[in-house]
DNA sequence: AGGCAAATATACGATCCATA
DNA sequence: TATGGATCGTATATTTGCCT
C-alpha cells in the first residue's frame, strides 16, 4: 500500500493542505493515518475518496453536508455528475434548437439549467464552445444566417457576464494585472469574456477594453494600467494586415509579455518574440492563471 | 546547524440564513 | 430588510519534525 503525503493529496485533488486539516478538524473528514511521529500519511483509497469530495465541493455541495454522507451516496452523486458531464451532446443541441428558433427563452434557460447541473467551465467548455464551432459548420452550409450566429453570440456574452459579476471578488495576496482586448477589426469576443471570467475568479485583476481597440488606445491603456499580461483573441481573418504583422504591432506597443490564443494563431504561424506567449488551447490558459 | 515541510492554533473576511 | 449568528475558506504565526 502506498504512502501520499499531505501535499501529495494537496496537488492531486486542489484541496489545499491546509484545507484538508481543517475539514479533518471540524468535520471529522480524516481518513488519514499517521506515522510514528505524527506526520499524516494517506493511500490511495484516501486519495480516491478526497478525489470526489472535491468533485462535489466543486459542484456546490457544502463540506457539511458532504462529511455527513456516506460513502455510497457520495460515489453515487458523483457518476451522476460525471455522466451528466460526459453527456454534452444532448444539451448542445437544445442550444441548436434554440439558435434555430431564435428562441431567447428557452437559450436562457437552457444555459441557466447547465451552469446548475454541471457549473459554469464545464458548461462554458463541454457545451458552449463545441455549440459555437457547430455554429459556424452551420453557417458554412448555409443551413443558419449570420443572425443566427449573433443571437447565440449575444446570449452567452450576456450569461458571462452575469456570471463573472456574480463571483465574489477577493483579490488574491499575488494577483496579477491583466489587460484583454482585442485588436481592430476583431469582433469575436466570447472567448476574451470568458478569460475574464476565469481571471476574476482566479482572484487577479482585469483591464477589459473589449472588441475593435485602435492601436493608439490600447498603447495609452497600456501605459496608464501597466498590466503584468496582456491578453487578445484571434480568430477572424484581417483585411489590413496578416496575423504576424498584428502580433508585431501589439508586441511593440504593449509593455508586458502577450497571451495570444485564438483559430487564427493556432494555424501556424512563423514570427515569434520574448515577449510572445501562444497558448494553445484554455487548459494552458487556466494552469498559467492558477 | 540551518533550511524546509508539516502541524497546530488563532483569527479574519465573506457569505449564508433564520428570525425579528 | 436588517441584524446577528453559523459556516466556510484562507491568512498568519509559531512550533515540531525531517533531511542534508
Amino acid at each position: 500500500m502506498d504512502k501520499l503525503s499531505i501535499s501529495h493529496i494537496e496537488s492531486l485533488t486542489g484541496i489545499k493542505a491546509h484545507t484538508l486539516r481543517i475539514w479533518e478538524q471540524r468535520y471529522n473528514l480524516s481518513r488519514c493515518k499517521r506515522t510514528g511521529t505524527n506526520i499524516r500519511y494517506y493511500d490511495s483509497e484516501d486519495l480516491r475518496f478526497f478525489l470526489n469530495v472535491a468533485t462535489l465541493s466543486h459542484n456546490g455541495f457544502k463540506i457539511s453536508e458532504i462529511s455527513k454522507m456516506p460513502e455510497k451516496d457520495i460515489d453515487a452523486l458523483v457518476h451522476q455528475i460525471n455522466t451528466g458531464a460526459a453527456q454534452p451532446d444532448f444539451k448542445i443541441k437544445q442550444l441548436l434548437n434554440a439558435t434555430v428558433a431564435m428562441d431567447a427563452n428557452a437559450f436562457d434557460e437552457s444555459l441557466d439549467t447547465f451552469t446548475l447541473e454541471m457549473g459554469m467551465q464545464q458548461t462554458m467548455e463541454k457545451v458552449v464552445f463545441p455549440f459555437l464551432h457547430q455554429i459556424g459548420n452551420l453557417w458554412q452550409s448555409k443551413t443558419i444566417n449570420v443572425a443566427h450566429e449573433h443571437f447565440a453570440s449575444h446570449k452567452i456574452a450576456q450569461k458571462i457576464s452575469v456570471e463573472t459579476r456574480s463571483l465574489k471578488s477577493t483579490e488574491r495576496m499575488d494577483a496579477r494585472k491583466y489587460l484583454l482586448f482585442l485588436p481592430p477589426q476583431e469582433q469575436h469576443e466570447l472567448s476574451l469574456l470568458y478569460a475574464e471570467y476565469l481571471l476574476k475568479k482566479a482572484g487577479h485583476k482585469v483591464l477589459y477594453l473589449g472588441a475593435d481597440l485602435p492601436y493608439a488606445i490600447l498603447q495609452e491603456a497600456s501605459d496608464f494600467f501597466k498590466p503584468d499580461y496582456a491578453l487578445t483573441v484571434l480568430t477572424s481573418a484581417y483585411s489590413y494586415a496578416t496575423v504576424e504583422d498584428i502580433l508585431k504591432s501589439l508586441c511593440n506597443i504593449l509593455n508586458a509579455p502577450l497571451l495570444v490564443s485564438g483559430y487564427a494563431v493556432l494555424q501556424d504561424i512563423k514570427f515569434s518574440h520574448h515577449h510572445l506567449h501562444v497558448l494553445p488551447g484554455i487548459e494552458a490558459f487556466k494552469k498559467m492563471i492558477h
